[in-house]
DNA sequence: GTATTTATTTCGTGC
DNA sequence: GCACGAAGTAAATAC
């Protein structure tokens, strides 16, 4: 990873043309090949960047970075460089991610009766022809309900659990089915909606849940 | 603007949790106050961050970075530090973009002769009730076309447009409305679905349109 | 202010 | 390899 501070402009031109006036930034390029224009803003956002695999060639002060597999190009005029260093970081173990909605897809369906007592599931991932439902269950007097699972309950999961609703209830063998909205987090737009279609909102303690099958915490 | 190469441990708890093991990577403190930690790959993009509003607190080696406004935090365990620098690179001037579906349209709007002699245009940004077509023009025989203009022509471009022509053709003052799918490149998928629609597909060449405009190009 | 759309989206996953 | 959906999406724009 090389770390270089320096004044610069900075031309782009891919899928869009764009020009960063002369300042100074810093050009972060990584052993993968990347290199990005940072401002002192933007979070980590870069103002520019070039994703890989691309070649970077310093020819004095003009370094161009050119896509090997698209015409995508960068141009940066190098005024005076304030700092250049070079560190090696080896191969990073990477991110273990925890708390996405496969891991509370996979929580409800081993805790179905979040949802109500005598609640089983019939299958996780049930298909249909426009896509799988999250999971199938039958309540306690033998109803089948889909169930559909998002972290933040918006209103295009609504949508999508009306379609595969409407999808299931033309099956006699599962009709009647009713829906059942599941999140983390459900916001009042689509609350409404779900309302206004006779689904089931529930919101679910993913943090208890998870408590449920593990009590171990990490750090928090 | 801080950079830190450092061996480091990192938690992250908000919206979701997460954990980096034991390596080096790049930790990197903008003025802006957020904090992102990087790896030697994944391009621009962080391993993990805090957007500000955020305050980093050092306590020896247990840095913690916490959300003003959320409960996210970011824990990093420092295990060595290999270097630590400090740059002041003041407020950037920005990014000037261009080519993006807003210029695209008003190159369009005042070269509607792209779509054929005699073609006139009645409006940009027509409306509806469902929110404004991109152009309505007129084509050499006076019939009515909508076009709807995307940099890049995929499957919900097609679906809008067909949502506009259904509404403009209710109107007897217009009806028949034609549709135009314009874009930059256009998806062999939104392809197919639109001419199933009747809709024409125009691939339009930004830069030759843009050479109509102005010949003088910045950089390439 | 909230809701919607865009993004050089990027990134993963299933087919 | 390509289409589809999710993202700690974030950011800009419309309302």
């Amino acid at each position: 990873m090389r770390l270089v501070i320096a004044r610069c402009q900075v031309d782009y031109a891919g899928r869009l043309t764009a020009h960063l006036p002369l300042a100074t930034r810093l050009i972060l390029v990584k052993a993968d090949g990347s290199v990005s224009i940072h401002a002192d803003d933007r979070a980590y956002k870069p103002l520019n960047w070039m994703s890989p695999p691309c070649t970077l060639v310093e020819d004095g002060d003009a370094w161009t970075v050119q896509s090997t597999k698209t015409d995508d190009r960068l141009v940066i005029e190098i005024d005076e460089i304030l700092h250049d260093s070079s560190h090696e970081l080896g191969v990073d173990p990477g991110l273990e991610k925890d708390g996405v909605e496969a891991h509370l897809q996979r929580l409800l369906a081993e805790n179905v009766t979040t949802f109500g007592d005598g609640w089983r599931l019939v299958r996780r991932e049930y298909p249909t022809p426009i896509g799988p439902v999250d999971l199938l269950c039958r309540d306690a007097s033998g109803a089948t309900v889909a169930v559909e699972i998002k972290r933040r309950g918006e209103i295009d999961g609504v949508e999508q659990l009306t379609r595969y609703l409407e999808l299931l209830n033309r099956d006699p063998q599962l009709s009647p089915v009713r829906g059942v909205f599941a999140a983390q987090e459900i916001k009042p737009q689509a609350r409404t909606l779900a309302n206004d279609r006779d689904i089931t909102c529930v919101t679910v303690d993913y943090n208890a849940l998870r408590g449920v099958d593990d009590p171990s915490d990490r750090l928090f």
